[in-house]
DNA sequence: TTTTAAATAATAGTAATACTATTATAAATA
DNA sequence: TATTTATAATAGTATTACTATTATTTAAAA
């Protein structure tokens, strides 16, 4: 038999839980799939819907509207993320060690896993990428923040900037250096695959030249003041 | 008599050159207005229209669509800081000093510049915090890249890149460190505001806080190889 | 000057999107 | 068995993002 991993959702994101039925299952992993395929502008609940051999109402009955199933993917993500981290850091007592495995962890491509059926980390790793900042640059932002449709994300960038602490406890900024990871690691990917001249590695396209460049910065911060 | 500044924009973005007739500058001036007012997504021509007293078709005679109009004032606006950049960066020798000024144009909100009747400047920095990234986070960027859409962008990018290595001949990312500088210019302040936590700056909001953020981060890894 | 053509503007449409309201059907409980 | 309750399907609507057609003005040629 297997395990079967749950990431917990904030409520106030969906009407009904998606992970109770058979439908929404299928909302999330087809959901995931087409905004994959057309971007999430491009993507409808009614393409959506079609493409489950449901209705359009058949999807509304399960998130309010597109925004909010966004929200509800990308937090999916980072608890995901967070667990991740979690799993891969455990028995690492070097924090400056740790911080490399994280960075590394995001600025890395996926592996789907096994433990998730209806989630194909892979995709959503690259919705993420192109979409995740979606979820919060709108005018709705300081609503749904009440809501605390953010708390994985925070709660990454909290984790996160533990470890930075732990490597650099003088350190003056480690939120705001671990959101620049976390965003550094999505958005030089984006670039080196779709505007490389932005980036030092168009030619090469390697995770692992953005991972270098990641750590170089990073230590190079924290170093000086250990 | 007031000198007028033209910044020169890739006639692909719009229809008809709305600089030149006072449709044009109007759906400029009222359209960064009301995108600041709505945000991108719910900003329309058809609001635009209303606003200015003219017809949703008479905006579509200056610019294909929704997009394309958002990629000229993000475009406008790179070129616009590219020349600030040079204005302030134009008598001074020490590269590491050009770098913090940079910095500081980056990261810092703007006052409206009387050389451009139509265009709030103010308006726009706020706009291209918010809304900027969604020029090119779209499953277009590669059709619109081929187009040369991002040039300014690119061109700003190079012309960081280089002043870095200026400062560090032998600094291994200077393009990605460049982007890194610019897009967390404007994501810190975005932060900082909307999802404080996710920042140092939270409590005291000071653009001043974001600034030493930056130089920290850009100098500790240029010093080390300088 | 008159005619003609080219440019510009206004009007009226349309397909698609993002929903909502109503009605029908099935399952669970009294 | 009757009756709530939950779920699903059908049909609708206002708005969006355009396009096509017609009208008007301006400019150039005859």
């Amino acid at each position: 038999m297997k395990l079967q991993l749950q990431i917990k959702m904030n409520e106030a994101l969906y009407l009904r839980n998606p992970e109770g039925s058979e439908l929404g299952k299928n909302i999330i992993k087809h959901g995931i799939q087409l905004i994959y395929k057309y971007g999430f502008e491009v993507f409808t609940f009614k393409k959506l819907a079609e493409d489950i051999g449901t209705t359009e109402a058949g999807i509304y009955r399960y998130f309010e509207n597109k925004h909010k199933f966004l929200v509800y993917l990308t937090s999916w993500y980072w608890g995901w993320v967070e667990y991740q981290i979690g799993f891969h850091t455990n028995n690492l007592k070097d924090p400056a060690v740790k911080l490399k495995r994280v960075i590394k962890l995001l600025a890395s491509s996926i592996e789907d896993d096994e433990q998730t059926s209806y989630v194909n980390e892979s995709l959503l790793h690259q919705i993420v990428i192109s979409e995740g900042s979606k979820a919060y640059l709108t005018r709705q932002v300081n609503e749904d923040n009440k809501q605390h449709f953010f708390k994985p994300y925070k709660d990454l960038c909290a984790t996160i900037g533990n470890i930075i602490l732990e490597c650099s406890p003088k350190y003056k900024y480690p939120k705001s250096l671990a959101t620049t990871i976390i965003e550094m690691a999505h958005f030089q990917n984006f670039f080196m695959y779709h505007l490389p001249s932005l980036t030092d590695f168009g030619k090469s396209k390697e995770e692992t030249e953005v991972i270098a460049f990641l750590n170089d910065l990073v230590f190079s911060s924290l170093k000086k003041i250990k």
